[in-house]
DNA sequence: TATGAATGTCAGCGAACGCTTACATTTCCT
DNA sequence: AGGAAATGTAAGCGTTCGCTGACATTCATA
């Protein structure tokens, strides 16, 4: 599934939580954050701290996978169409 | 790639950034955000806001999977290793 | 139905975010 | 080498995090 926003997370968590039969103290404590974090979090709370998420998932066994551009080798030459589209939408150019 | 720490998210902006051409000022303006923030993201800072790390991966087109338990429908009646260990790990059984 | 577990809400508090501004350092190109 | 652009560092400020603790509500199941 593809991760957009910080409820498609929350929802992804607390999906995979339930799955897990974790109650949500249970699974605070294991991942050394507050209950509160766990009911915000699943709320798709968008403030929250990227180290504590990437903790819960990780401990969810959740897999985040990056694709796309990441660092995808081109043939030497080849025309890099990001780079143009990047380009063309910077302001003054 | 996978992702597991901010660190590794933090390398992935940075790399995707440059591969597009885009200086921390531009794509900090891109994405609403100051150039310090985009500094220290790339940095691995630990603590950022899910909803702006979000943001700028969006930016830059990378996407963001999520594999393994997230939905997986099984069998009915398979068993559930997963939860079981989850189980296991609860203190107070 | 009644009782306990799980979940959600509220308030107060110290710590840290992300912002701005200004300056230092590094990188790149002529 | 020289200068401009990109990147990194620092301090000060208002806002909000995540925590604790207590209480309210919803959900099971005996």
């Amino acid at each position: 599934m593809l991760v957009r926003t910080p409820a498609d997370l929350g929802a992804v968590i607390r999906d995979r939580r339930k799955q897990l039969k974790l109650d949500q103290a249970t699974f605070a404590k294991q991942i050394g954050v507050s209950r509160q974090w766990v009911i915000e979090i699943e709320r798709g709370h968008a403030r929250a701290e990227l180290g504590l998420v990437l903790r819960a998932v990780d401990a969810l066994n959740i897999h985040l996978d990056v694709s796309a551009g990441q660092n995808g080798r081109r043939r030497p030459g080849a025309v890099d169409i990001d780079a143009i589209v990047a380009k063309a939408k910077r302001r003054k150019p």
